[in-house]
Parts: structure tokens; C-alpha cells; sequence
DNA sequence: TTTTTAGTTCTTTATTTGCAGAACCAAAAA
DNA sequence: TTTTTGGTTCTGCAAATAAAGAACTAAAAA
């Protein structure tokens, strides 16, 4: 049974997880659900996996679909819902980030603003800042094309 | 005196750091050098700008030390450390970051190791999320030479 | 109608985090 | 040598977070 290694891996994901600020037990249902087969689970399935508490797992899955990283699908004629892993829209993931690097940016040039100019040298630093940011945000949508791209060509 | 207005930014700055996981001074601290002038605080200035303990500061510092954003100047003669943003190197700050998205593709590359290839759909999903990480990895080398590129000739 | 199921919300407790203030320390000044 | 300065580390304490388990709810099943 290879059900160690997939519980190993869960934990690194967990740990993955935690060092972006995730809550606790946020990382470990996402790599529960990333190796489950099929590729969804009910939530006893969950509580059980993880062997957590029903309240536990009911807020994380509540946090985790906030941040669009998990849904749920459902059958007919079964109450239960399957949640999974919300790969489809991932992106939209790695967007929220970047829109924080977007304010983050803000308050640089806001900084700017409110400077006076007898730093210039400081100034351009933080003008240098922005730039940094502005370039990745403009970048951005070019990442999601390339990838909407590659992804149609894998299709054919 | 716009002290007032300076202040609020400064609390402004510390709420977008909470947002993106940073511990509650941190980011009101780098608020507080981003708008200094001139551009460096000894350590009381800063524990009387933020009205928290020495302790607290201090920790604060070696938090933001640790994350490359904060180091300091000292001046021949002056026992002082002047605390600085590190504008210099905010690239690196950005790349931890990008790192740390290196590590969660290798988590979602793993999962598809393990998992077996009877929910190929879902497996293409993952795939996907693979190669969205993989196009941002690839792509950050360009933005920090495009970003040297334009500095440079602002330079000139 | 009563009971079960699938999950949510509430209450309590334990853990973690953040902070203040005191004690401390090493280098410099007196 | 003693004192002052510029911090750091330690010792609680308060607040925030996380979890368990119980109580609850709404829909479905019996």
C-alpha cells in the first residue's frame, strides 16, 4: 500500500502550505484532495483522512473555497457533497497574489507622494520599487495568455 | 504638518503587509522608514514613531532583517545602527516569494507521480497547474533584467 | 411524523503569538 | 573603574488562533 507515501507527501504539502501563511490544516486538505482517487472526497471522507474534527475541516474547506481553491461537485440522488481540488481556475489563485503586489505598489508611490525631494537618491530606490512591481503586474496577463496558449495546443 | 497624513499612510502600508501574512509591526515599521527623512531611523526614533517596547522593535528589526528588507548604516563616530529599507535589493524580497511558488509546483509534480492514471481529466488538470508555476518561474529572469534594463537607462 | 444524514455553528479549552517591562550585556564614555 | 548608551534576551501576561466536541439545522428518508 502505498498510502504512507501519499500521507508523507500530504504532510510536506501541509508544511508547503503553512510557510505561505496558510491556517494549519488548510494545506494538508488541499494535498488530501490532490492525491485523492477518485479525485474528490465527502467531507466524512475528509474528517477521517485527515483525522481531524468535523468543526476543523467544515472551517477549512469554508476558508479554502474563499480563496477558490476548492468546490464541490454533487450526484444525483446522494445529498453529499464531493469536494475537490478547484484546478480549473488555479489562476485565479496565483492572481490574488499578485493583485497584493498591485497594493503593495500603491503605497510605494504613495510614499513618493507624500516625500519631499531632498532624498533623491532614496526616492529613486523607491521609484526603482515600482518599476519592479509595475513590470510584474503588466507581465501578468501575458503569463495567463502563454498558458491559456500552451494549454489549447496540448489539446489538438 | 502633514505628521498626520504620514502616519495614517504608515498604518495603511502596516494593513496590506498584515494582509500578505507579515506580523502586526512589521509592517507599520517599514511604513515608518519608507516615509522617513532623512531615509534611516536609529532604533528609538523608531520605538517612539510606532509608540511599541524596545523588545518589540527589536524583533521586528530581525524579522525584517531576515526577509532582506531592513538593514542599517552607521556613521563614523556614532555608536547608533540607522535602520534602513533596503531598497537596493527589493528584488530578492520578491524572489522569495517566486521561490516558494518553485515549491509548491514540485508538490503538485509529486502528487502526479503518485497518483495513478485512471482521472487522467484531473491529472491534466494538474499538469496545468504545473505548467502555470513553470511559465511564472520562467518568466521571472526576464522581469528582473527587464527590470535592470530600464534602470540602467534611466541612469544614462 | 419521526429519524437519519450531512454538514454548520457554538462553547470551551489548549496552543501560539505579540507585546511590555525588566533584566541583561557589550562597547564606549567619563 | 564606574556609568551610560544602544540595543538584545527573558519573563510573564493578554489577545488571537485553532481545535474538539456538543448542540444545532435543514433536507431527505423512513
Amino acid at each position: 500500500m502505498e498510502e504512507n507515501k501519499i500521507r508523507q507527501l500530504v504532510e510536506r504539502i501541509g508544511i508547503v502550505c503553512d510557510k505561505e501563511g496558510y491556517p494549519p490544516l488548510a494545506g494538508r486538505l488541499l494535498g488530501c484532495l490532490m492525491l485523492a482517487e477518485p479525485p474528490y472526497k465527502t467531507f466524512d471522507e475528509i474528517v477521517e483522512f485527515l483525522h481531524a474534527s468535523k468543526s476543523a475541516v467544515s472551517n477549512t474547506i469554508k476558508f479554502l473555497e474563499s480563496q477558490h481553491m476548492v468546490d464541490y461537485i454533487t450526484f444525483s440522488g446522494d445529498r453529499r457533497r464531493y469536494f475537490r481540488l478547484k484546478v480549473e481556475t488555479w489562476p485565479q489563485v496565483v492572481q490574488a497574489s499578485v493583485e497584493n503586489l498591485g497594493e503593495m505598489k500603491e503605497k510605494f508611490k504613495e510614499a513618493l507622494q507624500i516625500r519631499s525631494n531632498q532624498y533623491p537618491e532614496f526616492n529613486e530606490g523607491l521609484k526603482d520599487v515600482v518599476l519592479l512591481y509595475e513590470i510584474i503586474l503588466d507581465i501578468f496577463p501575458q503569463v495567463l495568455e502563454r498558458w491559456d496558449e500552451l494549454r489549447k495546443k496540448k489539446t489538438l
